[in-house]
DNA sequence: CGTCGTTATGCATATCGGTACATATCGAAA
DNA sequence: TTTCGATATGTACCGATATGCATAACGACG
């Protein structure tokens, strides 16, 4: 089962100019590490193909290698795969926010006590 | 001056269903305390006033007690100001960034070295 | 008691991110 | 050599979000 309050917190990192990386992206390269597919990825989260793609090519020209790696045909049509580079950066990302939520959950907790959602007991 | 990336990481906090804060909301708090006005907060950071306000209104009604309370006429013409509960909020969501800005620098660097804006030096 | 700047609110419009769809290309396997 | 599913890319459209503008109410002060 999924937990309550699904993701306290989101975030988003500025690497550079243009280049960013939050919850979308590292999911959708998540994604593509385990179906091998950007197609399939996309349609696992939900968005069009046009989108997903063209994520993982602001990805592929953000960073200095690619992060993504695209065949075309085949038997299986073809099918995409992480760069050792893409593993480094996903796993980084999954690191901040571990790292993060572990942080901020003490003003989390204070914050949520706050929230209309939950009603003063006094 | 401004540092070459003005914020690298953004925060986004969900606290409730509905009730998230990020960095836009508490920038907008903060406009307001500095200035005493929501209209006044809404042309600094260069958003109509129509949404400063009703970002203000989701604020206000995501939590128990208001955050920002405002008033009309005067020779003013009005004015508003944060809540005792406005700035708890306000300051929590700092101390989150502070936090969140020191444990990911690390993995920030690591990152912006793979990036394509910083030439491989080889 | 009229002036002034702000809060408060509705509505029409513009902007932009994303989707939908259409097409071309690729290459291993049957 | 035909088939198949995925990559790659362009174009048209849609919908959510924000802006622009218009209007009303407010109240201390000169």
């Amino acid at each position: 089962m999924e937990p309550a309050v699904p993701a306290l917190a989101h975030l988003r990192v500025v690497l550079a100019p243009g280049v960013e990386i939050g919850p979308g992206k590292a999911d959708l390269l998540e994604a593509i590490a385990e179906t091998g597919s950007i197609s399939a990825a996309g349609r696992r989260m939900g968005m069009s193909y046009r989108r997903a793609w063209q994520l993982v090519e602001t990805l592929n020209d953000g960073f200095r290698e690619p992060l993504v790696i695209a065949s075309r045909g085949g038997n299986a049509g073809g099918g995409a795969a992480l760069t050792d580079a893409g593993r480094t950066v996903l796993e980084a990302y999954r690191e901040m926010q571990r790292k993060t939520a572990r942080v901020i959950s003490g003003e989390i907790a204070s914050l949520r006590a706050l929230t209309s959602d939950i009603p003063d007991e006094t």
